[in-house]
DNA sequence: CTGAAAGCGCTAACAT
DNA sequence: ATGTTAGCGCTTTCAG
């Protein structure tokens, strides 16, 4: 079914090496039999493209740049990622587009690459790691790949001041009069980086020293962890007033179980998240917390992605994108105690 | 930088022929070499996918089926379908790795196809077309793909019931007491199907004969347009108490509309969306509307595909799911006027 | 300006 | 059981 460049030579009785100089707009083709043969390449609905897989294979053997336009973006594939997804994406693409690429999403097979890129078929990649992928090491790729978040030795980093934005989360609680706060999450690197920030925001100068308590699990940014870890906090002989959730997703999970037990948030408990990427099953809750640039994370990425490929042995960098704290309706002033 | 099998031939000193046959499993390799090969392959870091070019390449020579395990979804790029886009895209890839297939998205590089689709890189394609496309016509695609809700000769079907979808929300504002509607939208066969499910739905036995406007622009699925809609229906002699949009799309922009212009919804103004597929930069209305079966519909696409590349000349087919409604805040009974 | 031919890595048919 | 070879479509070099 699928037909070569000598289709078009019999049909014009050239050689098909003319076909391919033609088509590739080499000199040395009288532009009359140029004209006439990029005429019937259009006819026979003939393109360079059409068998990629040739061309590539001769790039290849001449140690051509080989470059395919396309960028692939690997996202962990949760449905609750996916309003994180969605404006990361359009960064992705717009900037993208900018430099003539295109950019393909796919929801992680876990432990493998997908085929695309283990064929080689894309230029570079993106990529958002997992916690057990992180966990495991394996990570390698056959391009150039940003990191998003995770800070890989053999990847460029596209992240944000994570210390930074839970100092804001810290500050607003300390405002707000909470002094004793429980932070959940995995166990994790950017865990403990997001705690620091956050102790460092509630010690506000001109209150009483404040008092964080860490609960981490391994692997806790999912609902039946997050449930456990609620019901420890809950537990506690002296209580806190406000809890810190590593992520949003955490965050609206920590409220159902407290809701569930009939805490009340923010009236009782005060309530704050991470990343503004709140799942969408799961609306109106209106989140205190703090929103990542999800359309800039996108573009710099494809910056940052398009300068490695033009200099594959630069330095590694790492760029640090600022956040945006977001006043909701789940964080409130501490009540005094009766 | 990259090798071939003539690689792990040198290191083991056997022929390249060998390492072909121990890789793809052919018989006539001796297990204790085999297993060698094997072994080099994975310490090398060689798969098959390594040239997966020169593979390809071979494999059509030989005629053979030539599959790339690889679909691609390709939706409107507007980040505003993108709530649309997760829980379908969720769909498509859950179903996908039942067949062992991966779904990359793309978003629409509009007037041409993807690199990966023109290039043969997929086996199929799903795909969503815009306004434009369909007005255009071009809608070329060298693998079989499935068409999203367009009903395109040349593709097989995934859709869900129009008619039945807005006659539920038809029977719905007539139950309300609603007999003076407005529908706005662009001017396209699906509307035309929508406003044919409104309008007898509306007609309810047991009421006064419906009054159904229509307002149609040709591509009025944007901000300004809609804007102009409403607008117009503001301005009407006899005024109406429900719009019904075209879409969730629209029917949020006609809600800013009528909120800026001082139109209570749903008190002084009922608004009905369709799709359930809210842009999540407009959160909180909860609309009343009619919910696409998004999931499914992903996961449906992907079983046409797949049965489509297993018998590639069987009769078109068509699947039309069934849809659901949503009952919102944002209609209203019609209070009785002054 | 154009044709002829080499050769990229792979698979399978044929030879040993 | 293993080695050898043809040839997929393409780009480029070398002849003419």
């Amino acid at each position: 079914m699928p037909f070569g460049q000598h289709e078009i030579a019999k049909k014009l009785d050239v050689s098909q090496g003319t076909i391919s100089r033609a088509l590739n707009g080499k000199p040395g083709v009288n532009p009359k039999l140029r004209k006439s043969i990029l005429t019937e390449a259009k006819k026979l609905g003939y393109s360079l493209d059409t068998n990629f897989a040739a061309r590539s294979m001769r790039h290849q053997a001449l140690g051509l740049s080989q470059t395919t336009r396309v960028i692939c973006a690997i996202l962990p594939g949760s449905l609750d990622e996916f309003s994180f997804s969605g404006r990361f994406f359009k960064g992705l693409s717009t900037q993208a587009a900018q430099i003539a690429c295109e950019v393909v999403l796919i929801t992680h097979p876990i432990g493998q690459l997908p085929l695309i890129v283990s064929r080689g078929q894309v230029d570079g990649v993106v990529r958002l790691l997992g916690d057990l992928e992180i966990a495991s090491g394996a990570v390698g790729c056959p391009t150039p790949w940003i990191s998003l978040f995770w800070d890989i030795p053999e990847a460029d980093l596209v992240t944000v001041g994570q210390e930074a934005a839970f100092w804001k989360i810290g500050r607003h609680l300390a405002q707000l009069g909470h002094r004793r706060v429980a932070f959940i999450g995995p166990e994790m690197p950017l865990a403990r980086e997001r705690r620091r920030g956050l102790a460092a925001g509630l010690a506000l100068e001109d209150a009483s020293p404040p008092v964080l308590l860490v609960f981490e699990k391994p692997f806790a940014a999912n609902p039946v962890d997050t449930r456990l870890l609620v019901d420890e906090v809950l537990a506690l002989p002296e209580p806190v007033t406000a809890i810190a959730a590593y992520n949003d997703y955490m965050a609206v999970c920590a409220i159902d179980e407290l809701e569930s037990r009939g805490v009340q948030v923010p009236a009782e408990m005060s309530v704050t998240g991470f990343d503004g990427a709140v799942p969408s099953g799961l609306r109106g809750h209106d989140l205190t917390t703090v929103a990542l640039p999800l359309e800039a994370l996108g573009a710099e990425s494809v910056n940052l992605l398009h300068q490695r490929l033009q200099n594959p042995d630069g330095p590694r960098r790492k760029l640090i994108l600022e956040t945006e704290f977001m006043e909701g309706r789940t964080a409130a002033a501490r009540v005094a105690k009766a």
